[in-house]
DNA sequence: ATTTTGATTTAGAATAAGTATAAATCTATT
DNA sequence: AATAGATTTATACTTATTCTAAATCAAAAT
């Protein structure tokens, strides 16, 4: 039971997260969308953002910043936030099930997974900082 | 250079997240404080837990939901929280540096720190689903 | 004791992100 | 062509938070 319905806003919408080397947000998309020559409501790009992370086309990040990212690799993975630029990339070394046993240990909880947002500088601003 | 000017606002404020049993969000302070008598401007209590947070005595909290949360609790640790009920508990295992080191070599940031939420059902929520 | 200065608080307006709603439009099926 | 169902649009609303200007407070200097 999941039929997948791309109307042209939502495949414009999907195009946008997956041609984008960032991770945009909302207001992001909408910028791109114009740029092609779109030309949607607000509600349409929220609803298919939504529809889009339903079906598991995309997925919605939550870093800590006020709006919601979103990223087309729907795989499990984390992220990595620059303090100095913000610039946001890709962690794919495996959270160690090992501790999340031991999580679920201390807790009581069943544990499902767990979203990570790790700091750090990246490699341009520490370079850009030793001068 | 730390220091810290508690003013009436400020200690109340700072009671209340200190009393806590849970993970207060900035409206919850509010209501809270309306609780005990007090009355003072949303601004002050942004403020105030700004000011409390800014110097180290509380935590703020950004779970991925609209709202953020404190803690009084400032040393390192993470939380959990349930998918049913929204409750938030604290996780003091900490995460292995190993896997640290190996995110700092994956992505060549230098690595300062994690927020980590992770995502489970309690163990009240457990046994009542089960019924 | 009074003035000055700087910090803080207040009330309320402003902003940002996102949701809700109702009417209009599109799409597929009868 | 008519109906039903889903989608889009425009716009109003909500929530969380920040900003602003005026009022108040507190400490230091006169």
């Amino acid at each position: 039971m999941k039929t997948i319905n791309l109307t042209t806003q939502r495949q414009a919408v999907y195009d946008i997260v997956r041609d984008a080397v960032d991770h945009p947000t909302a207001a992001d998309v909408m910028n791109r969308l114009v740029e092609r020559g779109h030309s949607f409501a607000y509600g349409t790009v929220y609803n298919s953002l939504r529809y889009l992370t339903d079906k598991d086309m995309i997925r919605e990040l939550k870093l800590g910043e006020t709006a919601s990212r979103y990223d087309a690799r729907t795989d499990d993975h984390q992220h990595i936030v620059c303090e100095a630029c913000g610039k946001v990339d890709e962690v794919t070394t495996a959270i160690p099930e090992e501790w999340l046993a031991r999580v679920a240990e201390e807790t009581g909880y069943e544990v499902e997974g767990a979203h990570i947002v790790v700091e750090g500088v990246c490699a341009e601003c520490r370079s850009k900082r030793k001068k």
